[in-house]
DNA sequence: AACGCGGGGTT
DNA sequence: AACCCAGCGTT
């Protein structure tokens, strides 16, 4: 192989012809993933739930969630028919619950304006909740061979890499001229196959940490490896401090050993989700119980404290416990405050901190 | 244009 | 412990 064969100006000149496109396509064809769940069999259906599952989410994380969400709910029709604590349940510890709550609108909306099925049209699948430009090119592409660019955190990392581009991929400037970047390789055909060779590229050979450059296509011509940068690009996000907040946790049993859950309101963090009733400090914990409940405030059993990191804060839940406790008459059993058997939790959506902390008692 | 939004994996 | 990952929606 000549490098006068394969420069990058070639590539980027002429129609159709672009060697970038095609080295991937080959070693695709020999490398590449091609027995991941959601592609046998690989309908519209079934790409859309995978694409919104790996959003910021890894293949071996999600693979395991798409496996049963599918089996619970097969097709979109019985998605949209689902009750919203069903599909939130399916989805509990993956995490960004919004995908959630969006994929199940989503469904909806296809059963009301789209004869039941999930548009082909790129802006009407931009127009859907939970799916932006490069979700939507993913699904147009994979589920019916559409031309459209993709650029995630994989197709991100190559270009860079592959051009030099300087600068956090997440400032606006740099995130144009990689989507230029990105639609100037498309191919004229494949793009179903394309578009999964540049995440198994990025997923296996071009890795954040330390790239397998020897095994890589790409590798006369990239300029961070001809450059010996790949260690510098793409640029790393600026650090920023993460603050410590904590909070006071309400672990309430009643008299039949069930468990007192409220459902978070349906914005900020846990969106719908169920959880220990939460407190800022002991006195808000205090006026909650007061208010709400018959029992002894200062009996409660002090736990040892829960962490949990978020990508934007640290969080140190301080759990309490009681038992034997009962609802004021005026506050009863309701909609976002219910007392749960030990064995419905599992249909429940529940933050995955929350979770581990209630089966630990097991 | 900047920020909010989880959970898990890697180093 | 820091950083990243098949991003999107809101402000």
């Amino acid at each position: 192989m000549s490098i006068a064969a394969i420069t990058p100006g070639n590539d980027l000149i002429g129609a159709g012809e672009d060697s970038f496109a095609n080295r991937l396509l080959d070693w695709f064809d020999l490398n590449g993933r091609h027995d991941l769940p959601w592609q046998h069999p690989r309908t519209p259906y079934r790409v859309w739930l995978s694409e919104i599952m790996l959003q910021q989410t890894q293949v071996r994380t999600a693979a395991p969630y798409f496996e049963r969400f599918v089996a619970a709910l097969p097709d979109l029709a019985a998605l949209a028919a689902a009750p919203l604590d069903d599909v939130l349940a399916l989805w509990s510890g993956l995490g960004y619950y919004a995908r959630a709550r969006n994929l199940h609108a989503a469904a909806r909306l296809c059963m009301e304006c789209h004869d039941g099925e999930l548009p082909r049209d790129i802006d009407a699948l931009i127009a859907l909740p939970g799916i932006g430009r490069s979700t939507a090119a993913a699904i147009a592409a994979q589920a019916w061979g559409d031309r459209h660019a993709i650029l995630d955190g994989n197709v991100k990392r190559v270009l860079a890499r592959y051009h030099g581009v300087h600068g956090w991929p997440g400032t606006p400037a740099v995130e144009k001229s990689l989507w230029t970047l990105a639609e100037d390789h498309l191919p004229q055909a494949r793009l179903a196959d394309y578009t999964q060779a540049q995440m198994d590229l990025g997923a296996t050979v071009c890795t954040r940490g330390e790239p397998a450059c020897p095994r890589c296509p790409l590798q006369v011509d990239c300029i961070a490896r001809t450059e010996r940068r790949t260690a510098e690009l793409p640029t790393p996000r600026p650090g920023k401090t993460i603050p410590q907040r904590h909070a006071l946790v309400l672990w309430l049993y009643d008299a039949q050993g069930r468990v007192l859950l409220q459902r978070r309101p349906p914005t900020g963090i846990w969106a719908s989700l169920w959880t220990l009733p939460q407190a800022d400090d002991e006195a808000g914990a205090r006026h909650w119980f007061e208010h709400r409940l018959r029992g002894d405030f200062e009996r409660g059993e002090t736990l040892p404290p829960v962490a949990h990191a978020f990508s934007h804060y640290k969080l140190e839940l301080q759990p309490r416990r009681w038992h034997g406790i009962a609802l004021r008459d005026a506050v009863g059993d309701n909609d976002d405050l219910r007392w749960v058997e030990p064995a419905a939790l599992a249909t429940l959506g529940i933050p995955a901190p929350i979770r581990r902390l209630l089966e630990a008692s097991h």
